[in-house]
RNA sequence: GGCGAGGUAGCUCAGUUGGUUAGAGCACAGGACUCAUAAGCCUGGGGUCGGCGGUUCGACUCCGCCCCUCGCUACCA
């Protein structure tokens, strides 16, 4: 038995500035997985929201004369608004500032205070006050007398501060024995590698709550100290659950999760102390992690300084959401640095969408319009040229969902987009327009076109949910019912119904000089 | 420094256990067609598969050395 529930979450984002294109990158991902489970008819809860505490929200909070919680309500509020624009189909957004957050992080701290896994200590180290870090012995030189960060070369004075600690350190074994006997929890898996050797190197206990500032959740009977962020921060994925409520509907659902998308830059919060505290608190760890890698614009990191930054609401200004969509899941290899370029953003938009899968929709439909009244073709009879481009979806029904249990996300759209090309030639070849004294012939390449824009727009569904809803849309199609099963019917498109062309999908872009 | 990944056409990448002329898409050039967003289809150019050496009848694929790029190497997130 198969339990067709999936819980999918992006990383909580830390509201400190405006959105950029890695927030983008993250959330359109785990969005095309919820949309796409959905349509494969799974009970999917996708989750996303806003990680608000910390010293630096505290300080930003300041700087603007304002209660850190106010503050955090109109940044969080741009997140929030961030979904909207990127049409994600989350369930629930979490703000780690809600009550339901606070009451689990708490519930959890408890837990593992308990089962005597936290313990009060002692911080110590070599702090940077103006870089805001703790640096080691090997980070740290001495010039003029005074010790100095290797790095940044600011000051750095020995610290000592009472924290309380999480006893990481039992985690080693346990957490190696997890990543053997659950081979794929980290992908990709240059990145499990990765984790596995950190975690070889030994662990030490992790220091889990501060003193020096207040703007956080605060530690059960010790007002002095606030939880330190990852206890609070990851915690978010089981307080949406309403975690610790166990009979909760919510979370006898959806715990353990099936997918945390995350940068790789987070990749040993979630795949190290994550699955520790789990495990120390008796929840099952999630079953995967994916670190994704990073947007590049021009092979480089965006930096204000460098003055490469692409914006995306920018960029879905200027050539529209389900475009910038598109080229990030089809473009950007995933798990690995992907570049964006408003050349590259370009060439796929014309190439794929407005030449290849557009301009197929768009020649059938007017075709139609033309030779059959604008219905579809009743009078049809598939040969094996039909059958062989149609089957070619249905034999491979199994293939595109190992894709994505996987996130073979290129290989997805790859799939996708290679049917488009041979529905063109299909077109070419069978070249209806020569065929006005068969009607039954030119009847049936158009009807057997119509069902093929049917199947490439339900698989699209889940990257281009706008413009492949409008093609279906043009079927006159209840596009709310269709599930991917039904890519395997090549009879599904009613005949003598009308078609509702509803235009050009995706315009042309024009192509700049620079 | 240590551990790891990778260097294949202008660009992004595929290349299964070594086997005949190294593939795809984009970009570029030519051809026939005309239903379509001058889109689509067909054909083509272009690569000493990072370098050197070795094993082998035969290596992009195995081994050794070297060069280059990138990631990780704990409490900013």
């Amino acid at each position: 038995m198969d339990k067709k529930n999936y819980y999918i979450t992006t990383p909580i984002y830390y509201p400190s500035a405006k959105p950029h294109m890695g927030h983008a990158y993250s959330s359109i991902v785990a969005d095309v997985f919820a949309r796409f489970k959905r349509l494969d008819g799974y009970k999917v809860y996708f989750l996303t929201g806003t990680d608000e505490h910390g010293l630096k929200i505290q300080k930003a909070a300041d700087e603007n004369r304002q209660e850190p919680k106010l503050f955090c309500d109109i940044i969080s509020k741009t997140f929030r608004d961030l979904t909207k624009i990127l049409n994600l189909s989350n369930d629930d957004f979490i703000r780690t500032t809600e009550k339901r957050h606070h009451k689990a992080v708490q519930f959890l701290w408890n837990k593992l205070v308990s089962k005597k896994y936290i313990y009060l200590s002692k911080y110590r180290g070599w702090y940077s006050v103006s870089d805001e870090a703790y640096y080691h012995e090997n980070e740290i030189t001495e010039k003029d007398g005074k010790k100095i960060s290797i790095n940044s070369g600011s000051i750095v004075e020995w610290v000592e501060e009472e924290s309380y600690f999480f006893k990481l350190s039992l985690f080693q074994d346990k957490l190696l024995n997890f990543y053997e006997k659950n081979s794929d929890f980290i992908l990709p898996i240059s990145r499990k590698n990765e984790v596995i050797s950190f975690v070889k190197g030994g662990l030490k206990d992790l220091s889990v709550s501060r003193k020096s500032f207040s703007w956080g959740i605060k530690v059960p009977d010790n007002d002095e100290h606030v939880i330190y962020v990852w206890l609070d921060a990851l915690t978010n994925y089981l307080s949406a659950l309403n975690y610790p409520n166990y009979e909760d509907v919510l979370f006898k659902k959806f715990w353990p999760a099936n997918l945390h998308i995350i940068g790789k830059d987070i990749l040993r919060f979630h795949a190290v102390y994550w699955p520790a505290f789990l495990l120390a608190a008796d929840i099952l760890p999630p079953n995967r992690v994916y670190g994704h890698g990073w947007i590049l614009s021009d092979e480089k990191k965006m930096s204000k300084s460098k003055g490469n930054i692409l914006d995306p609401l920018e960029m879905i200004n200027n050539y529209g959401l389900d475009q910038l969509r598109y080229y990030l899941i089809k473009e950007v290899s995933f798990g690995n640095d992907g570049n964006i370029s408003n050349k590259n953003v370009e060439n796929c938009i014309n190439s794929d969408l407005a030449n290849n899968y557009g301009n197929f929709c768009q020649r059938t439909f007017a075709f139609a319009e033309k030779n059959c009244k604008g219905l579809v073709p009743s009078d049809i009879d598939f040969i094996s040229k039909d059958l062989k481009i149609l089957n070619s979806f249905s034999d491979n029904i199994k293939k595109i969902r190992s894709l994505m249990d996987k996130q073979q996300l290129n290989d997805y759209v790859k799939f996708i987009i290679e049917r488009s090309f041979e529905a063109n030639k299909y077109f070419n070849d069978e070249a209806p327009w020569n065929k006005k004294t068969d009607i039954k012939r030119l009847n049936t390449i158009i009807y057997v076109s119509l069902e093929i824009i049917r199947k490439i727009s339900i698989l699209l569904l889940p990257i281009i949910p706008d413009s492949a809803n409008k093609a279906l849309r043009s079927l006159n199609l209840d596009t709310k019912n269709l599930k991917l099963d039904s890519v395997s019917n090549h009879l599904l498109i009613k005949s003598g119904s009308k078609l509702n062309n509803q235009g050009i999908l995706f315009k042309k872009i024009k192509k700049r000089n620079d």
